[in-house]
DNA sequence: ATTTAGTGTCTAAAAATTAGACAATCGGCG
DNA sequence: CGCCGATTGTCTAATTTTTAGACACTAAAT
């Protein structure tokens, strides 16, 4: 089994943030909590976060999810490797689909249930593992570029910035 | 005004096709529609299509959307640069989740707000439409891969399948 | 104090990319 | 039908990038 590191739980709720850090203790080396989002930016330049779990509301009164909406932003805009899961007991169809279009990496209901929440976690961090080899990262950008195309190279490799020639080569090599 | 081309919408309820087919018509070059998911492999070999809109249910009875989600499964498989918006009206949480990780542009739930649906496709095509450089892809792509191993660019270089020496090149010229 | 891993830098050879050219082919259009 | 523009497949030769390998240096761990 891999070492999951430190993850950083962030929730205006005292008892919520102390029963997670019980629920995930067993899985990660360490778990901060932050009990608002203010100093989230500046602790990720200090710390070393492996995995951040988001509440997505801290304005006392409005359950949009608005507030977690624009910390996911502002969040993945300086630390885009870091993944973000949401948590809130607010949530709907609606909300779910823009925090995962804004980059979440998943998107968790309270009440939760610990197993699933730790297996969920799991996931996002043995998924966040892989990194592709830059050829295999260049030949999948490549098929979609080719795709939106329809077949022109010319035009292909136009976009992509390189020369018609070489997207020949890059081709061959690709069988 | 861009082109937005051919659409295909496949749901079981004929109703709805030819609703749909009237929403969208105004928008779309060709609106095509399947009423059912059995044959969009076949189709998707033949016709040229932009954007698919997929219900989730297609099995009496069962509303649990894992038709739709098998059925978005095998699309991506085959076409990955077609982007799949989902519909239904089963919609839970728990389903939107699995359907945007699973590769869905959106997810939308029925009833529909017309110039809402419009507005959400024109923007799946909308974005589907910028092509990054190879450089700008690499160059992401080398960011994550440094982030992810904490900035040892031994690490990095060696994921990336690139020798070390080509790393530090690559960042050089990325400032 | 010794070992290990990583950095920054260098060389020379090998490989990839480039601009530019060319004839052949395709599709649309009068 | 025959023209035309765009695209393809294929070259060359110059340029740039990548590579393996080496070296001294630093930082951290034993």
């Amino acid at each position: 089994m891999q070492n999951y590191g430190t993850v950083l739980v962030i929730d205006d709720n005292e008892a919520i943030l102390t029963a997670l850090k019980y629920c995930l203790a067993g899985t990660f080396e360490r778990v901060m909590t932050l009990n608002s989002p203010e100093s989230v930016l500046k602790v990720l330049e200090q710390e070393e976060i492996c995995l951040i779990l988001l509440d997505m509301n801290f304005t006392l009164g409005v359950n949009s999810g608005q507030d977690g909406l624009l910390w996911l932003q502002a969040i993945r805009k300086h630390h885009p490797e870091i993944p973000v899961v949401l948590i809130t007991a607010y949530a709907d169809v609606s909300l779910a689909v823009r925090g995962l279009k804004r980059g979440a990496a998943d998107f968790i209901t309270k009440p939760w249930d610990n197993d699933e929440l730790v297996r969920k976690l799991k996931d996002v961090l043995d998924a966040a593992d892989e990194v592709a080899t830059l050829d295999e990262v260049e030949a999948e950008h490549i098929r979609r570029a080719i795709d939106r195309f329809h077949g022109n190279l010319t035009q292909a490799a136009e976009v992509l910035g390189i020369t018609r020639q070489t997207l020949y080569n890059k081709m061959k090599k690709l069988q």
